[in-house]
DNA sequence: GTCTATATACCGATAGAC
DNA sequence: GTCTATCGGTATATAGAC
């Protein structure tokens, strides 16, 4: 696939399938994922709603497309969680990685924050398991036989751990490094206590 | 189904136009906006969609009746902030007011926080305000001139104080005082930088 | 206030020509 | 690979009887 001239704008190198999910994700993010339908998908590409069907079987597969690659990654991390003991080092150590795995699917994170309900709608009957590894999370975070307060307390480091996936919103010049340091440590803040 | 005097039919203390609310929210809240259809409201409440839109004139503003108390506190809250000098006082008396604003509208924080996207678009020509409020209430507790650091802090005290939002699932039986002291503490502890 | 019936529009998805 | 054309379904919203 080379690129084309006219109402065409694939650009050499991209081959329309990824253009189809940039897009995409450009839609989804702004609009939402319901709301926005595969013919404007088609349109930002300059392609037909029937062409994208070639590169998709269905909307759904799309979002799959956008959305399998982070949650492989968090899915990754929580199946680890089992055999790691919970002690303030294992927890800075599993926040690193995955404040630093937010980091690397940045581009999806507003749709993965902000249009949630709608994802797991689509998503729900095949990834099963997607609301229960939040929870996951949240337990371990919270360790053994944890209290309300300390529940609540890693629940709150885990939205902190969140802002990353909205640092292009709210930082959109700083750098990766300083966004992984400082929730790093915001997030450990919240976890420790009433000093 | 027992009329009374005036306008509106009640049933068992509750008019048909609360229970239409009351229905739209549990459904919002698991479905999404979007993804739920009025069809859907109106047999929860047990009448027809024609019905539903005697009460209510559009989807749209059965969403506003649901939000609009919830903006309103917000709103009330953001444009106090250009008189009120930064200082660490006012920080933890301004936060301390928004948590406790959040936690009276605990019911809808759900909807809230995970489904944004879609009630921006819907409300998003009525309330055109409603991005910038957040921005304003960041950019407030970041400070004057704050860095990328400070900004970064504020923005993750802000999603500390979103947990609130979700205490009916992290923590289904906390008091909110517990909540409002806990997550008060964690945010202020965000914002400081690390010792 | 609630109903039945319907207007109108757009959606996801498919068929088949080129 | 991309197109035109269309199917079947469902959505919001309205008209008018009771």
């Amino acid at each position: 696939m080379a690129a084309r001239a006219g109402s065409g704008t694939v650009v050499a190198g991209r081959s329309t399938k990824d253009a189809i999910r940039d897009a995409a994700v450009q839609l989804f993010s702004t609009k939402g994922f319901e709301q926005s339908s595969l013919r404007e998908v088609a349109d930002a590409v300059g392609i037909t709603k029937a062409s994208l069907y070639y590169h998709y079987a269905s909307k759904v597969d799309l979002l799959i497309a956008i959305i399998e690659p982070m949650f492989d990654d968090h899915r990754a991390l929580v199946e680890k969680l089992d055999e790691i003991p919970h002690s303030p080092q294992s927890v800075r150590e599993v926040l690193t990685e995955h404040v630093h795995s937010m980091l690397s699917h940045r581009t999806i994170g507003v749709l993965c924050m902000r249009d949630t309900v709608a994802i797991v709608n689509a998503l729900g009957n095949r990834y099963p398991d997607m609301m229960e590894m939040h929870r996951r999370m949240c337990q371990w975070l919270a360790g053994p036989g944890a209290d309300e307060e300390t529940t609540l307390r890693a629940a709150a480091a885990m939205q902190v751990l969140g802002a990353a996936l909205m640092s292009k919103e709210s930082v959109p010049d700083a750098s990766e490094e300083l966004i992984e340091r400082v929730l790093l440590d915001a997030a450990l803040s919240v976890l420790e206590p009433a000093r």
